[in-house]
RNA sequence: GGCCCCAUCGUCUAGCGGCUAGGACGGUGCCCUCUCACGGCACAAACCCGGGUUCGAUUCCCGGUGGGGUCACCA
């Protein structure tokens, strides 16, 4: 069987983490098997649509690093990938229903529906349609419903997921539910059913929100005679409380992009509720295709972990090259006016402490301001400039300026050695001197990235104003 | 409330009848060290409960409890 499988959201909004993972199985799916990964925009709630967003969503999916191989703007041979241009579709197909009596009209207000719940629950019965319509020839079209009629013969809908196993449902909790709303646009039920049945999905991967309704599609597959898809229900993505969701911050995945690498980002979600059965924590993306296998995505809902999401783009940081790591700090922080070769240098120096990168120090690109003592711990600052000032005729004097932080380290200790200086009577008013910070890189590496002459200048800033 | 799903350290997880129950994040301590990180080492930390099945259950089955989802002319 060729694999394809989709993603197709609704454009209401932006990417949120959780579609960001069962987009990225199911394009890890595809990958994996060397199949199609396509994009299908639901447009069908009119009420709910926001300009843009299809658009943003592409976008964002482009940031990640996910192709697609047919959507909306690529076209591709099951076209279009946009439901409100498949109306005449999910139309033909309902009324094919009608016509084999697996479906009515039903023109119930909503006022009638709603007293019909209210009814129902207050007597704690299932708040289900009461099949009032069902056996009426006389619903006219306009401002009408279609709604699927669940054979009264049935006793039992089983339905089965590669994730989740068999389940066996009671055809009696299930509702006459509409297909066709009565402005002429399908509902979810309907079009997933048409559409991925059209677009020949091999695979349909979706959250584990959708696993109450299956028993619907699975029904609506063999009310035409279609073969149903392989179905994967991906656990839910877990905050503080409940589903994920804006309590527990913001979670579009614009949002982590701001501090976070892509890569990370894709690595981190990946292994929410799966894991290739390692003790490996880092992935290529080459690798989680490669390793990916739906059927041990776990049934089991996982709470996000920011802080590993943390830890784990420091990870990816430390394993950058500085030249792209400094890009990807230069679009996400204001770095003033920092010339290309000393930013480059600052980010050679931080990427060892960096976790977030919108959390770059922002001291290198002001001006020096001393905010921790220059002595050090028991010692004075009378030790501390004197100090200073053997440093700087030592450094002074020096025909070639280090290299890089270790040669820098290699030279200063060399002749602290040799007149016998304490290290930390000597090194901390050093570096307080170059950063003017309680917490900083090391001297050795300030003094690289300073240069001679202006580690010189500052030497003498804190000599002469140095507390 | 009906229906459905789920259950190993605080969190993500390995485990697929016999293990000193492993790893990671976070926490703590130590080492490295001028500070902060990085790195290294160590420690604390889990099989929800009750019945079965079995020579033997974290693992299989049933029940309970707990958590979650879902019950629209939204997806």
């Amino acid at each position: 069987m060729h694999i394809r499988t989709r993603f197709a959201p609704s454009p209401t909004g932006e990417l949120h983490l959780g579609s960001l993972r069962t987009t990225l199985y199911a394009y890890l799916h595809a990958r994996h098997h060397g199949g199609v990964f396509y994009l299908r925009i639901e447009d069908t709630d009119q009420s709910r649509l926001v300009s843009g967003s299809a658009e943003r969503l592409m976008k964002q999916l482009q940031s990640v690093g996910i192709t697609w191989d047919e959507g909306p703007d690529i076209g591709g041979p099951y076209g279009p990938y946009v439901q409100s241009e498949r109306l005449a579709m999910y139309r033909q197909a309902a009324g094919q229903l009608i016509a084999e009596e697996k479906a009515y009209r039903c023109d119930c207000s909503p006022e009638r529906l709603t007293q019909l719940r209210e009814d129902l629950s207050a007597r704690k019965l299932p708040p289900k349609y009461d099949g009032h319509c069902r056996a009426r020839t006389d619903v006219p079209e306009e401002g009408s419903v279609i709604r699927f009629r669940i054979s009264e013969n049935l006793s039992k809908v089983t339905v089965s997921d590669c994730i989740h196993g068999d389940i066996i449902i009671d055809a009696a909790t299930l509702d006459d539910f509409v297909l066709l709303k009565s402005d002429g646009f399908p509902t979810y039920h309907l079009a997933h059913v048409v559409d991925d049945h059209a677009m020949m999905t091999s695979h349909v991967i979706r959250a584990d929100e959708w696993l109450p309704s299956l028993p619907k599609h699975a029904l609506l597959f063999r009310a035409f005679g279609w073969e149903e898809p392989v179905y994967a229900h991906l656990p839910l993505l877990l905050g503080a409380k409940g589903k994920l969701s804006k309590r527990d911050g913001d979670t579009n995945v614009s949002q982590f992009l701001q501090w976070c690498l892509p890569d990370a980002l894709v690595n981190f979600v990946a292994l929410l509720g799966w894991n290739p059965s390692g003790e490996q924590e880092i992935y290529s993306r080459e690798e989680l295709i490669a390793a990916f296998d739906v059927t041990k995505v776990h049934s089991s809902p996982a709470k996000v972990n920011f802080e590993k999401l943390e830890w784990l783009n420091g990870e990816y940081i430390r394993r950058m090259d500085p030249d792209t790591l400094a890009t990807q700090i230069r679009t996400r922080v204001d770095t003033g006016n920092a010339e290309n070769e000393f930013f480059r240098r600052a980010v050679v120096l931080e990427q060892p402490r960096l976790r977030r990168l919108d959390a770059f120090p922002q001291w290198y690109f002001q001006p020096y301001m001393q905010e921790a003592p220059l002595a050090w711990k028991k010692s004075t600052l009378t030790v501390a400039k004197e100090r200073l000032v053997e440093l700087r005729a030592f450094l002074q004097q020096l025909a070639t300026w280090p290299e890089n932080p270790a040669d820098a380290e290699r030279v200063v200790k060399a002749w602290m050695a040799d007149r016998g200086l304490e290290t930390g009577e000597t090194l901390w008013p050093f570096r307080v001197a170059l950063s003017g910070k309680q917490t900083s890189p090391g001297p050795f590496e300030l003094a690289w990235l300073f240069g001679k002459e202006e580690t010189l200048r500052r030497l003498s800033y804190a000599i002469e104003r140095g507390v």
